[in-house]
DNA sequence: GACAAGTTATTGTAGAAGCAAGTATACTCG
DNA sequence: CGAGTATACTTGCTTCTACAATAACTTGTC
């Protein structure tokens, strides 16, 4: 033990967090470099064609997608602007409810997205496969899954 | 299962890193936010003093503290210059490697890391430790050690 | 000892994200 | 119906971070 039991430095949770912290830091850093360099996509816009496709109809409104992407609204905004830019998404009216918008997945869109995939599958073999059964991966989805719950 | 097995997004993995990215962004973002309200001080500054108390004699170097929270070295100087000037840390001279430079914690970056710990301990006794028993901790913490082990 | 190659930190510049304010539309209830 | 409130998105501004280039220093080799 580092510190002595005063010192809630040590505490248990406390290592748990940073870990986790770190664990994503360094998970997403390495994805977000191959990504780039392979499709030349960053992992944010990655994140948003992966949510859209997985949502019926592979289109969710603005809020969807920054609840889903966990972004504020305003930087969701420009997110959606820089992937509409490129072709990957487009925005639709939405018929009911005119303040709202839909963001749609465009075939180009699903184009890169595949491409995208192959490359994250691969990484995810490398680093997640690799180092973690199947049982393991399926606990540590059911742990996060708990966290996740909203309080 | 909302794809046919064609598509890969549904795969297992993805999932998973998808659901850790999520689960990290919303515990980051959350307590990032408590403890900008309860002590003035960003995440990023609650992870660098962390680092510090935890390491022996309180310093690193800066490339050390780079790498323990997963930022550029270029961020991290930037990073450590605004906690300087907060006096929460200095930076000091290393004898032997006049091209490193010390990071260590002050006594008044020790009195606020106690201030923001008894926050983020609070946080984390409702968000950790309500949804998920010790041995569940446990084990989350031995997945994402087996994670984050170098390639 | 001196040159080459590698390491460590800092700086210039650009891009991305957040917050708060603003605009437009929908809902509620008297 | 109409005033007031709530929701959905966008925009202005600021802050933070990364990447690349640079400067200072160390190490290995001849």
């Amino acid at each position: 033990m580092i510190q002595p039991s005063a010192c809630p430095s040590g505490d248990e949770k406390v290592q748990l967090f940073a870990l986790l912290l770190e664990t994503n830091a360094r998970l997403a850093r390495q994805l977000g470099l191959e990504l780039e360099a392979a499709c030349g996509m960053p992992l944010a816009w990655f994140e948003v064609l992966l949510q859209l496709r997985q949502a019926p109809e592979g289109r969710l409104k603005m809020n969807q997608v920054a609840d889903a992407i966990v972004h504020s609204t305003g930087g969701t905004t420009r997110l959606v602007d820089r992937l509409e830019v490129a072709g990957l998404v487009e925005r639709r009216s939405c018929p009911n409810d005119r303040r709202a918008t839909y963001v749609a997945i465009t075939p180009a869109g699903d184009t890169r997205l595949d491409h995208a995939l192959a490359v994250h599958l691969d990484y995810l073999e490398r680093h997640l496969g690799a180092r973690l059964s199947g049982g393991e991966r399926e606990t540590l989805a059911a742990l996060l899954e708990k966290i996740n719950t909203a309080p």
